[in-house]
DNA sequence: ATATTACATTTGTATATACAATTGTTGTTT
DNA sequence: AAACAACAATTGTATATACAAATGTAATAT
């Protein structure tokens, strides 16, 4: 991404000033596109996220302090996001026999369907986005983000 | 940043997917320590962001369009943005005389005068962030980060 | 001159998110 | 058992953002 030319400005920034607006731009530009890739669905990346997580839970059920633990944006209304859902017939919410203040949700088989077909899109823009990078690119950019407090 | 031990999977990440993960993590962790360091202010990084544009016009006026374009995240409701900054007397707002469609925007003084205290706390909080990486690292991640599409 | 189109900004609306306050449930102390 | 603290989820509120529609102004065509 050519940052001096996204942010319009002719003087070159310091280094370290451009590393953290490039790494917004490129989050930006990530977010977007999955974000468009998923709009047939209905649904937001926050929202497609914590269908992934539920799958990863294997039929076991989540509370809904698990997924918000869990998710990659950490600060979201997760009942509320779980409320949309919900609405899609994705989820179901019952309410915990062993602990009436606890919160049961699962995958529903409607949910785990749809969930493969946004699987699909969302990796084909990735792949599209993230194609120039070569493995041994990829691996040295986990490196570096690692880095980072 | 440990993304397993954030979105606490057991399961090591295919590569593309990790690194398209670890780039929004580190953008969101970006955004909060900024969104966080600015506070005390009253501004959001958006806001922070149109007044460092307009510093950079050095006394020329910029319009709403000027200010959209440039910004790091584009989808922004720039009005908006601008009201809250009129509100907080750091910038001023008229209606452009040679074409009344157009609206001059301008940095007051008092704007100015608390954009340099801004640009000290987000300054310290990015180095703070990004002071592992040294020139060479950052050099290496912005190589990186220009591939992406 | 009037109508049409393009331009620049603003407003409306639905959704998302941050943060605080509230509700309902369980566990612990006296 | 009653009172209190801790826990889990929900609701309220203010702000932010995406997107579409509306407003007002200027340029162009008829």
């Amino acid at each position: 991404m050519d940052v001096e030319k996204i942010i319009q400005t002719n003087a070159p920034l310091p280094l370290r000033q451009r590393s953290v607006i490039h790494l917004i731009l490129v989050s930006n530009r990530i977010s977007e596109t999955v974000s468009h890739a998923l709009k047939p669905f209905g649904v937001s990346p926050q929202q497609f996220n914590v269908l992934r997580i539920l799958r990863g839970q294997k039929g076991r059920p989540a509370n809904l302090n698990t997924l918000s633990e869990r998710m990659v944006s950490r600060m979201s209304n997760t009942t509320r996001l779980v409320d949309k859902l919900l609405e899609k017939g994705y989820v179901s919410r019952t309410v915990c026999p062993s602990n009436r203040r606890k919160v049961e949700i699962l995958l529903t088989e409607a949910g785990a369907v749809a969930l493969r077909d946004m699987d699909r899109v969302v990796n084909e823009a990735e792949e599209k986005l993230m194609q120039p990078l070569a493995d041994a690119d990829l691996r040295k950019l986990n490196d570096l983000l690692d880095l980072i407090h």
